[in-house]
RNA sequence: GGCGGCAUAGCCAAGCGGUAAGGCAGAGGUCUGCAAAACCUUCAUUCACCGGUUCGAUUCCGGUUGCCGCCUCCA
């Protein structure tokens, strides 16, 4: 594959630490490197989690379509207050409480076709580089012991607060800073905690205890994408403190300056809201990816985490999933359509996304107006079906090619339309408990009475299934049906 | 209180200095026994409000109003 440095203009990406859109290079040309911060494993994710981690999945995706070889690290933090307070409610170990959503979590992102990145790293399988980590910071006087917490000292770290644009000495005066007596500063945080009866801990210089919160991404960051690495990234929530205290402790640790960052690029997710707050696990107002599965076919909650510029907050409706799945219903009716006299696309057909699809999502992977393009090119599909002019078929080809193209980078259109309508379909007799004979038989019950011309029998038919979101749909020779979305 | 973001048609949503993408809904039409699907036509002289800069602003600057976020765990 040709290295996308050769001619495509330069990706724009918007960089929280400079607050504007920069072409992105990558440290090593051709190859991307990503960390993005996961998900605490102490109970299901929601459609917030599932915004973050299937944006960057679409990010990742489209770099690799533009040839970039994507290095991508996403951790799972698995020891935490959290946890250990739910292991304590269930009567159960950390680690069974972390396991089980960390395979909850994989089953959700599955579902939402986010494929596995490169590296998922567990914090609790590296506690010996937090630990050498954590060491580093206290011999080079960034860090210190106070019984057996250790803390990182903020004001020994001059760019401080640097992504997250905030003032020392008004956080100071802040009443919502955590009080800690045995902190220097109320900025300060901490690396490492002593263990407290009961808790999971290991060994340590500083005796027995576990890793602070922060320090476990800049760990494993380091481990598997080097000191400095491309595109950090997650949600807005996290620019402070966490991804403050990253850089901090990072580059404290390895000199740091402008010619050795941490991250290259910050990269950071608007919210998913619900009336316009934010959702989240404290206000109750969240919805899980579980649940919300159970009433929407995933792919339709993808392409809706889509419609939105990752940036900008996107608000959680029925409306609006319900459009979303619409649009998916109509993207896989189209393609089935365009296999009908294309024959069905075979795995080694091209996909290549338009010129215009890419160039929307060279701009700050701006899916919202990629999603425009693929509607244009969608219409045109249906309406060369229709028309049939001159040329048509070679069109209905390369649109084709564009379409699956854009798919790949997607996420969503990817499936073979046919079993993905058919699924659909089961999908929807399941959820009213109905069987799919039960259909074909009022189908042919309809069809005899059209052939008798009894047309209020037919019409009555059709009114009955319409009342279970069935709509019957006659094409010459035979009728087939649908799930009204 | 400090810092930051956002306000585009009935709804959702791009655009961010050169005269408003796209989707949903609505209206009309082609097709149909009737429908559905699909397609066609139509649907913002205007981008919260007030000033300023400019030949030109939805886009830049200042202010006003409203909403939201971070400052504590959060994706």
């Amino acid at each position: 594959m040709t290295s996308p440095e050769d001619s495509a203009p330069a990706i724009q990406l918007f960089d929280t630490l400079t607050a504007r859109k920069v072409p992105f290079e990558p440290l090593v040309p051709g190859r991307v490197s990503l960390y993005v911060c996961g998900v605490t494993v102490y109970d299901f994710s929601h459609i917030g989690h599932a915004r973050v981690y299937v944006f960057f999945d679409t990010m990742v995706r489209f770099l690799e379509s533009v040839g970039y070889e994507v290095r991508y690290a996403r951790n799972f933090t698995d020891v935490d207050d959290k946890i250990i307070k739910r292991a304590n409610e269930l009567g159960l170990p950390a680690n069974a409480v972390s396991e089980k959503f960390i395979g909850e979590f994989k089953a959700d992102m599955a579902a939402l076709g986010v494929r596995a990145p490169t590296f998922e790293p567990k914090v609790t399988e590296h506690i010996t580089e937090i630990i050498a980590l954590t060491k580093t910071l206290v011999d080079r006087g960034a860090a210190y012991t106070a019984g057996g917490d250790v803390f990182f000292e903020v004001e020994k770290f001059p760019g401080y607060a640097k992504l997250s644009k905030r003032d020392l000495k008004e956080m100071q005066v802040g009443a919502r800073v955590d009080v800690n007596e045995a902190k220097r500063s109320p900025l300060d945080f901490v690396l490492w905690k002593a263990a407290k009866p009961g808790e999971p801990s290991w060994e340590s210089p500083w005796g027995a205890g576990r890793p602070g919160w922060h320090i476990e991404c800049s760990a494993m960051s380091m481990k598997y994408l080097g000191e400095t690495f491309d595109i950090h990234g997650g949600g807005s929530d996290l620019i402070f403190p966490h991804h403050e205290n990253e850089i901090a402790q990072s580059e404290a640790a390895t000199g740091g300056g402008s010619s050795k960052p941490f991250a290259r690029h910050w990269c950071h997710m608007g919210f998913v809201t619900i009336d316009a707050e934010k959702m989240s696990k404290s206000l109750g107002n969240f919805f899980t990816v579980r649940d919300v599965r159970k009433e929407y076919h995933p792919e339709g909650v993808r392409y809706f985490l889509l419609t939105t510029h990752y940036r900008s907050p996107i608000n959680y409706a029925t409306q609006s999933l319900d459009e979303a799945a619409r649009r998916v219903a109509y993207g896989y009716t189209t393609l089935a359509r365009m296999n009908t006299v294309l024959g069905v696309a075979s795995a080694s057909i091209s996909a290549v996304a338009s010129a215009e699809f890419i160039d929307a999502m060279r701009d700050d992977f701006n899916t919202a107006a990629a999603l425009g393009v693929l509607a244009g090119e969608l219409r045109e599909a249906n309406e060369l079906l229709d028309k049939r002019a001159a040329g048509w078929k070679e069109k209905l080809a390369s649109l084709r090619a564009n379409l699956l193209g854009a798919a790949r980078i997607l996420g969503v259109f990817e499936a073979e339309p046919e079993s993905f309508l058919a699924s659909w379909r089961a999908r929807h007799l399941a959820s009213i408990g109905m069987a799919e004979a039960d259909v074909e038989r009022l189908i042919a019950e309809r069809q005899a009475a059209r052939k008798g011309k009894d047309f209020s029998r037919a019409d009555a038919i059709r009114a009955e299934l319409v009342a279970k979101r069935i709509l019957l749909q006659d094409e010459p020779g035979r009728t087939t049906w649908r799930v009204d979305a």
